[in-house]
DNA sequence: AACAGGATTTGGCCATACCATTAAAAAGAA
DNA sequence: TTCTTTTTAATGGTATGGCCAAATCCTGTT
């Protein structure tokens, strides 16, 4: 007799992966709410602690929003950007991947990012890249400020090539980078001008949809970035993993208010 | 008066933090288990249930297992990438991520993890890079042996550029691409001699730790890849998403079995 | 030593009750 | 009426207690 051994699942997982389904299979559109929980139980047949779990684990996943009091519930969302990031920042994390192989992501990313952008830029995200540089300019004494604008700069880049995928996984790249609290003002003046010509030449390249230059000028402009960066982190402390920075940087955002369901 | 809005985080994403914060401390290592429901619930001065519900967030974020039986319990372990697959795989879904999307990412990232494959690629990895090569010439007439054994030489590309991160990121993009039913099998012969030849050169510059050729050739290969199956795509189905073929592809692995925990 | 069977530990699940929060509905004041 | 206040209802959040199911340990038997 050949009797396969029979696996018994959840029950919570049972409804969750149900329920998941038929949202992304679009019956139920962003922004409607689930039954509350109390029927939820009755037409699963299960009990509402279990009901519960299930809700859970889809919160947990991004794709429902439990929202309490009178007209409550669970409301369905798209898997939200931050789901990703916070997953991959707990990779991150828990597997205490270097600071390099951040930056090393993030140098394979941005110039491929920065062709698309200069094939698919529609004009207003090219005033953005613009306006974002002017801004950058006046900002050059104002190391936060400076700092700031460089980020959204950055990331309107990535907008601009219109790819989804790229820009998830730059942010969540670009803010375990940003967070490390020991690179926060390592910035100096000279610098800071570089990078001012090197995003004007960049910014050119995407105004005249010029793929190559932009992708070259931005893996030239990451590759100096990851250096200075590496240089950094060599002088100011002794094998200092991205785990230790970010847990850092957590610590400040997690103590004030609620701590976001991570 | 100012008092600001006070914020009341529930009671299992408080222990859910608390536990997790400690884990990824270092407090638990790896494979030991946290204590049980009951005993949690009795320190923790909460309920079981929402002790529960905090191992469950922690269950689907992928630091612990949880095994029931005698000497079960909750067995931490580091956030694995199942779990970042997972997550990618759910907001690939959820965008309806373009297939184009998911090729220019890869175009994005493979070729600079051959070049660190080629910098950093210890003489083990390398001769496994062969060994595949070598599987890959004999399965030249088997077309499923052919995927599969390609596949995997892709991924030890990847895994000998020692960056856990573009492994992890490689991994997700991976399955999703292939994953896709229709995609399944478009390789023709002549194709075939096209991509042993290219795997041939480009594990060549890995062996030389030529980083540069490894870029160049890897950037070719992947490109050739995408615009071959674009075309696929845009002959075998109209307006075909990502997110339609991998349904297609995850009904199979969903119905038998245990659903994994997504 | 090998096996069988019971005891024990642990998670899985359920039912019920009550609390906390929110917004709608009703009541009251202008 | 119209605005404000109070009440009420709906909904998630939490606690308690119990029982079941699975996995392992232990003990007695052969």
């Amino acid at each position: 007799m050949l009797i396969e051994p029979v696996i018994v699942p959840k029950a919570s997982d049972m409804l969750a992966h149900q329920l998941r389904e038929r949202i992304l299979a679009g019956e139920f559109h962003e922004g409607s709410v689930l039954p509350n929980e109390r029927d939820l139980a009755s037409h699963s047949g299960l009990s509402r602690t279990s009901v519960r779990e299930a809700l859970r684990i889809l919160e947990v996943q991004g794709i429902i929003a439990v929202k309490t009091g009178r007209n409550g519930g669970s409301v369905v969302q798209r898997p939200n950007r931050e789901a990703l990031e916070r997953s991959l920042t707990l990779y991150i994390r828990g597997h205490r991947v270097r600071m390099e192989s951040l930056l090393q992501t993030r140098e394979a990313i941005e110039p491929s990012a920065a062709a698309l952008a200069a094939q698919y830029r529609s004009e207003e995200e090219l005033a953005q890249l613009e306006l974002l540089h002017r801004q950058l300019e006046a900002s050059y004494d104002d190391i936060a400020t400076f700092r700031t604008v460089n980020i959204e700069w950055h990331l309107a880049v990535i907008t601009a090539s219109h790819n989804e995928l790229l820009l998830a996984f730059y942010n969540a790249i670009s803010d375990n980078i940003h967070e490390a609290s020991s690179l926060k003002d390592f910035h100096s003046v000279d610098v800071r001008s570089g990078v001012i010509e090197i995003h004007r030449r960049i910014n050119e390249a995407i105004r005249k949809q010029d793929a190559p230059a932009a992708f070259r000028r931005m893996q030239r402009h990451t590759a100096a970035f990851a250096e200075r960066a590496m240089d950094w982190l060599a002088t100011h402390s002794e094998q200092e993993t991205a785990e230790e920075t970010t847990r850092a940087a957590k610590r400040i955002t997690t103590t004030r208010g609620r701590p976001a369901r991570e």
